[in-house]
RNA sequence: UGGGGCGUCGGCAAGUGGAAAGCCACCGGGUUUUGGUCCCGGCAUUCGCAGGUUCGAAUCCUGCCGCCCCAGCCA
């Protein structure tokens, strides 16, 4: 198979930047990098960032760094070091050898500290936090100097040595960039750099007990690695000047170029720390890996598959513009690709029992389904049928309304790849509720098709009740119930009481039972389902990944419910 | 009332002076042994608003309005 087209360059303001850079001989190649802070889970927006970072590098034949902003070990740890590798790997990427630590640079970013005292360009400071704040001044009126601002490069050399041997308790001093207290951009009213935290580091241990802040830090990692562009999200805009400043006043070997863009949002659900953290710690899910959390791991564990992500990032794009993308576009991106890739089963969520009272006592047979009619190479298996099945309880209305095509008493319909049947008598319990169907088949209609050509206007899924496998299947919804959590108010009012459904004593068709887990299966006219990890041997848990589209669904809304 | 950004269909998003791409959602219709898939069609006479420049403006100019970020020794 060939083709004269070239793919179709994805493209945005920054592909159109690099492009340039690339064409105008400013570099020759590029090399970008992903900069997590170890201090939580990645999530769905971390990806936005990882796939434009990787994704770039790759188009450009570049290199794109994985590197770990741990400057501040207070909220750092190693856990998030090794989970955040796992997430990445995961979503498809490799960074090869270009594995760094910002707490690598520690010692040359501390000789820059150096420098830049020597230079006048900064000081140590003995004012307190509060002090600091009073003196910086607000939005509308310029700050103040700090009385410790024009000390001199011997007095301040001395005092950052001292704070680095650790002769100053935390908060009591801080050295500060000397730039411009009067600047409208508060990121340049002289900005702390580094500060005292008798804390020990996951990495560097108690190696030290000052800490570079992130603005101290970033740049110059950047600068250190030749990052060529160094992409951030839309909070950073107002400290590029200080960004910039750093490259230009220190001996950096490199000047990277800081782009911003706007940060993944999603509707229905919340992509910040902050919040997934409260959502674990109150335990309104159940933790980082809950199958309805935004984080990877949570995707992952519900079975999306991550393919699906990266096409999603694909399709909402790059831009300076804050959204928020519709979680219907997340779902149709996996249901695009899992329609291509899943096999179908079938399985009846909530049961119903039906007794073929033509069929043969004691008897069964096994027909023949296809596995994936998107996919002839994925062949067919054969589904045991019988005189007791299960079908769906939403199949059948004693009294159904217009527009129900599904079972009715004395409405034929066809079970897929089997018979034909009818309806022919309803069994309920004492309280009236309907607890069996009394149907007949007609033999000529085997594997679906009757050979006088009547017609059937529906088709329903069913297992042999003989021959089910038992498991336990959990439905999810949206996290939220609105599109915007705490648009107004607490985001944790706007929990959806409803988004996790689970049920038990569902009946699979056999050829579930010994499922891989991790992959992904359609049951058909249900949705799209994988194994969840609490599966055990004889005891099967499946997770709803996403449904399939439902037009029966939406009629009935139509119709007021 | 400081500085930095952003305003194109319900949601994303192209477009950068010469006839408003595309995707999702939504609404029809066709095919169908999944009310799935697939196919076909519809969906911005108008680009935050108001002026101006121009033969011609979403694109240039002016003014206004709205939204987001910044006053951590977080990142």
């Amino acid at each position: 198979m060939s083709t004269n087209e070239t793919p179709a360059e994805s493209t945005d303001f920054i592909r159109d930047i690099i492009r340039e850079d690339l064409a105008s001989g400013k570099h020759d190649g590029t090399v970008t990098r992903f900069p997590p802070e170890p201090n939580g889970y990645l999530h769905i927006g971390h990806s936005k960032s990882i796939c434009l970072n990787f994704g770039i590098a790759a188009e450009t034949g570049g290199r794109c760094h994985l590197r770990f902003d741990d400057t501040n070990p207070i909220k750092e740890e190693m856990e998030y070091i090794e989970s955040i590798q796992t997430d990445v790997r995961w979503l498809g990427f490799d960074w090869g050898e270009d594995l760094y630590y910002a707490s690598d640079y520690f010692e040359t970013l501390y000789g820059w500290a150096e420098e830049l005292i020597e230079a006048g360009n900064a000081y140590v400071d003995d004012l307190s936090a509060d002090e600091i704040r009073e003196y910086r001044g607000t939005l509308t009126e310029p700050g103040r100097p700090s009385p410790y601002r024009d000390r001199e490069p011997g007095e301040n050399l001395d005092l950052l040595r001292r704070m680095r041997a650790g002769e100053f308790a935390d908060g009591e001093r801080v050295l500060r960039a000397k730039i411009d207290m009067a600047s409208g951009n508060i990121n340049l009213r002289d900005p702390v750099i580094y500060r005292i935290m008798h804390v020990d580091h996951p990495r560097t241990g108690d190696a030290w007990c000052i800490y570079p802040t992130y603005d101290f830090a970033h740049g110059q990692s950047d600068a250190i690695e030749h990052i060529t562009h160094s992409l951030c999200t839309l909070e950073f805009e107002g400290h590029r000047p200080l960004y910039d400043w750093f490259v230009e006043h220190l001996s950096v070997p490199s000047a990277p170029r800081q782009i911003e863009f706007a940060r993944l949002n999603i509707s229905s659900t919340v992509l910040s720390k902050r919040k997934l953290l409260r959502l674990v710690k109150e335990g309104h899910v159940d933790g980082w890996d809950d199958p309805r959390m935004p984080t990877l791991s949570g995707i992952r564990r519900r079975g999306v598959p991550p393919e699906a992500i990266r096409n999603l990032i694909d399709r909402v794009g790059v831009a300076k513009r804050d959204s928020v993308v519709d979680y219907a576009l997340f779902e149709h991106c996996i249901r695009e690709l899992l329609n291509k890739d899943a096999e179908r089963r079938m399985a009846v969520l909530n049961p119903l029992k039906i007794v073929i009272t033509n069929y043969p006592e004691g008897a069964s047979e096994e027909l023949a389904a296809v596995n994936n009619p998107e996919d002839p190479d994925a062949g067919s298996r054969m589904v045991p049928f019988g005189r007791e099945l299960y079908i769906e309880r939403d199949d059948f209305m004693e009294d159904p309304p217009k527009k129900f095509f599904r079972l009715a008493p004395g409405r034929e319909v066809r079970l897929r790849y089997a018979y034909f049947i009818t309806c022919n008598e309803v069994i309920k319990d004492s309280d009236g509720e309907i607890v069996e169907l009394r149907c007949t088949y007609d033999p000529a209609t085997k594997g679906g098709d009757a050979p006088d050509g009547r017609k059937v206007k529906a088709t329903l899924h069913w297992v042999s009740a003989a021959h089910a496998v038992e498991a336990e299947v959990r439905l999810y919804d949206h996290l939220f119930e609105v599109e915007v959590p705490g648009a107004d108010g607490d985001f944790v009012d706007d929990l959806n009481p409803n988004s996790l459904e689970i049920r038990s004593g569902c009946k699979l068709e056999p050829s579930l039972g010994p499922f891989v887990p991790g992959e992904q299966v359609q049951f058909e006219r249900l949705g799209y389902f994988a194994p969840d990890t609490d599966s055990k041997e004889g005891a099967l848990v499946f997770n709803r990944i996403v449904t399939l589209r439902d037009t029966w669904a939406r009629i009935r809304k139509q119709q007021g419910r």
